[in-house]
RNA sequence: GGUUCCAUAGCUCAACUGGAUAGAGCAACUGCCUUCUAAGCAGUAGGUUGAUGGUUCGAGUCCAUCUGGAAUCACCA
């Protein structure tokens, strides 16, 4: 029994002979550092049950403890109501003697049940990105720890290489392409047809021109009537904004008279730049994003801030416009031909298809060696695009879809999930990509009789993601309350949000060799692999930058947005990936130093009481299995990643505040010292490694 | 406009789900390498938890309103 236990049995056993009282649930909590014990109890909420002062009951409480069980050996109440209760470091000492014993350590039970975890789902006409980073290591690192939690795991990666948006790289190749491959050019799959992806952007802009120009003089031949009240309808939104830009810039003379003199030059200068060009300034935002003013001068900002907004709403209804125009391009008729040409099965669409994606996989296959994940199962939408329509039949039987008159079929919502029905088969007949992602759930099923089933997505498919499980739920699907949306954040940069047609994308293959390269510099700068093979030093420098890359988007709660600033992010000091792994380092460099010293490193010990480094140690390493237990029901690799690094931190302290091996004096206490400290040097090395596996991250032997 | 999420130290993040004096790292400043790896250790400084009310023994955490930010709401994928 773990001493917690001990403990919690012992308190509601307490209350139970001391007043007669049923305590169902005990909760205990970590003594807070600047008090004596080690495990708290709450009072408050009992108080009032057993009708005594808290010191009154803390006393009795931690009477009956010191009497009734054989672990407490003090206790203290403090702040009237907290009850510090003290655990004898005999009771440590033999704890951590157990543990030290126990290979199988964080290896949770067996729990007989399948989870799938799919993600990765990358677009086969752009290389990986940051964001696509941040959700392979958590897919990567939930599966690792759902399979320490004691569950039979599935990695799965749904290929999404069919659609528009391939055809789109496919026919810029096919004009522009003049018959370049990898091998020719030199460039990797991925990004080689990244580079067509670009191509027909930029392309298809210069085609959309003249037709905008049209769309502005009021010209509307090319467009069908729908078409024409939708443009129409983004134009009057525009004329709005426009109107009500005009009011708030009517205010700007008066507050800037009155208050522009109080602020710095810096501003002053931006404010009047922006003021003469009078348009969405993303320099001007992020400037004063960034900065705190007083109190007075915040009308000012405000008004700024105001205008600075609805500009960016003309630009998105702009963009609403464009995209009617886009679809009237020579261009994207030539794509959407093409893409029925591909489901008609057409044997040259399908070949220069087959080509393409054979460089993408080439190239993201590279990506994930290098990156270090992988995956049991491989889904490709160009196979399970069509599933889903049983579904349909099935739904309608149940009286769950309905059909329109012109012939789409709609599933019905509830209200709280959305006030609009969703779309399931177009008037065409054709599916849509929620029929598909149905369709891929049922055979997820079918293929691995999954309980859980895990999707890994970003957060701006939360909308999508609710509607498609309502849907199987309603579907009454055996696996539907299993369905878990591991919703995360998106990754920020400090010039806001990455747009590739900005080229404000942080690609994924140079992020990694700049990383390698910063790991390369301060490792060689330290001089700690002299003497080492090129190949064996280029081994280290790899897992180092990983370690700190997989740490630095790892130790943030998924589910938050997060910044990422390449300059100063990915960190080798402090609260990062390097320093963990070093004071694994240093617990191999104890027993190698040992074993040329001739110690044995595997003997037992008698000591009978600890450093107060060495309590705190033990108590660590006590924790690591509730810890992945926590990481795996909550799909939270950021607990792991706050365990290793406290594991770390506290190895450290006690590293610098007692020696090891320079502990033996000659006298035999000195030496049953060291053993266990030794064993203690062991156990911490042997569980950061295992906390930094469950996040994918590896350690080295020297660094 | 509707819905959902977010706001904590100069910066990046925590806070065991309502508990004690809100903690780490980075940046700044002070010490510590002739002894087990200094990518380190010890210390100083840094906070009206966006604002205002409320709920109670107790609120960063729950509720209401406001301010600021993000995502989403397609016969796109």
């Amino acid at each position: 029994m773990s001493m917690e236990t001990t403990l919690q049995n012992a308190l509601q056993q307490a209350f139970k002979e001391l007043f007669n009282l049923e305590v169902t649930e005990v909760e205990l909590q970590p003594t807070r550092k600047e008090f004596e014990g080690s495990h708290t109890f709450v009072m408050f909420s009992f108080l009032k049950a057993v009708r005594k002062r808290p010191d009154e009951l803390g006393q009795m409480l931690g009477d009956y403890l010191t009497q009734n069980t054989n672990v407490v050996s003090g206790y203290n109440v403090a702040n009237k109501g907290f009850l510090n209760i003290s655990i004898a470091d005999k009771v440590w000492i033999d704890t951590f003697g157990n543990l030290a014993q126990n290979n199988e350590y964080g290896k949770l039970p067996h729990k007989n049940q399948k989870v799938m975890v799919e993600y990765s789902s990358p677009n086969t006409n752009k290389p990986l990105h940051l964001g696509h980073l941040r959700n392979n290591f958590l897919g990567y690192s939930v599966a690792q720890i759902l399979e320490a939690a004691g569950y039979d795991v599935v990695k799965a990666n749904l290929v999404n290489d069919r659609g528009v948006h391939i055809c789109k790289s496919m026919l810029a190749y096919q004009k522009f392409g003049e018959g370049e491959t990898p091998e020719s050019s030199g460039i990797k799959g991925d990004h080689l047809i990244g580079k067509y992806y670009v191509e027909f952007d930029k392309q298809m802009k210069k085609q959309v021109t003249p037709i905008i120009a049209k769309i502005a003089k009021n010209e509307f031949s090319l467009f069908t009537d729908e078409e024409v009240t939708n443009i129409r309808n983004y134009q009057n939104k525009i004329a709005k904004i426009n109107e009500e830009i005009r009011n708030e810039q009517a205010k700007l003379p008066a507050l800037k008279g009155q208050l522009l003199a109080s602020f710095d030059a810096d501003f002053q200068e931006l404010f009047t730049n922006w003021e003469a060009s009078l348009t969405y300034s993303s320099d001007f935002k992020k400037y004063i994003d960034n900065q705190s003013f007083t109190k007075k001068q915040q009308p000012l900002i405000k008004l700024i801030r105001r205008i600075i907004k609805l500009y960016n709403s003309i630009a998105k209804e702009d963009g609403n416009i464009k995209q009617i125009a886009n679809n009237k391009t020579p261009l994207m008729n030539e794509v959407v031909e093409m893409l029925q040409k591909w489901e008609a099965k057409d044997p040259e669409t399908v070949a220069l298809w087959q080509k393409m994606n054979g460089w993408v996989y080439e190239g993201f296959d590279a990506t994930y060696k290098a990156i270090g994940v992988d995956f049991d199962q491989m889904y490709y939408e160009s196979e399970t695009y069509l599933l889903g329509k049983d579904i349909i039949k099935d739904g309608l039987d149940k009286d769950l879809f309905y059909t329109k008159p012109d012939g789409s079929v709609w599933a019905k919502l509830p209200k709280e999930v959305s006030d609009n029905d969703k779309i399931l088969l177009r008037s065409n007949g054709t599916s849509v990509y929620m029929t598909q992602d149905l369709g891929t759930a049922d055979k997820k099923y079918e293929d691995h009789a999954i309980s859980k089933s895990i999707y890994v997505i970003g957060n701006e498919q939360d909308y999508h993601c609710k509607v498609l499980f309502q849907i199987l739920k309603d579907l009454d699907r055996p696996y539907a309350d299993g369905l878990y949306h591991l919703s995360y954040g998106m990754v920020d940069l400090p010039t806001g949000k990455m747009k590739s047609r900005e080229g404000t994308v942080i690609d994924a293959d140079d992020l990694l060799e700049e990383v390698k390269e910063t790991a390369r510099k301060r490792t060689d700068d330290l001089g700690k692999l002299d003497g080492m093979s090129d190949a064996e030093k280029i081994e280290i420098y790899r897992i180092i930058a990983l370690g700190a890359l997989k740490y630095t988007l790892l130790r943030v709660d998924p589910k938050k947005r997060m910044l990422f600033d390449k300059e100063s992010s990915v960190d080798f000091q402090g609260d990062a990936g390097p320093f963990v792994q070093m004071n694994y380092v240093r617990t191999r460099s104890i027993l190698r130093k040992a074993a040329e010293m001739g110690i044995s490193t595997n003997e037992p010990w008698a000591v009978s009481d600890l450093h107060v480094m060495e309590k705190e140690l033990i108590k660590l390493l006590l924790q690591y299995e509730a810890v992945v237990e926590e990481a795996g029901y909550e799909y939270n690799p950021s607990f792991v990643a706050q365990y290793a690094y406290d594991l770390a931190r506290t190895y450290s302290q006690f590293f610098a505040e007692c020696p090891i091996l320079k502990m033996d004096d000659g006298s035999a206490a000195s030496i049953e010292r060291r053993k266990f400290r030794i064993a203690l040097s062991t156990k911490t090395g042997e569980l950061i490694k295992k906390a930094l596996g469950l996040l994918g991250i590896e350690v080295p032997e020297r660094m």
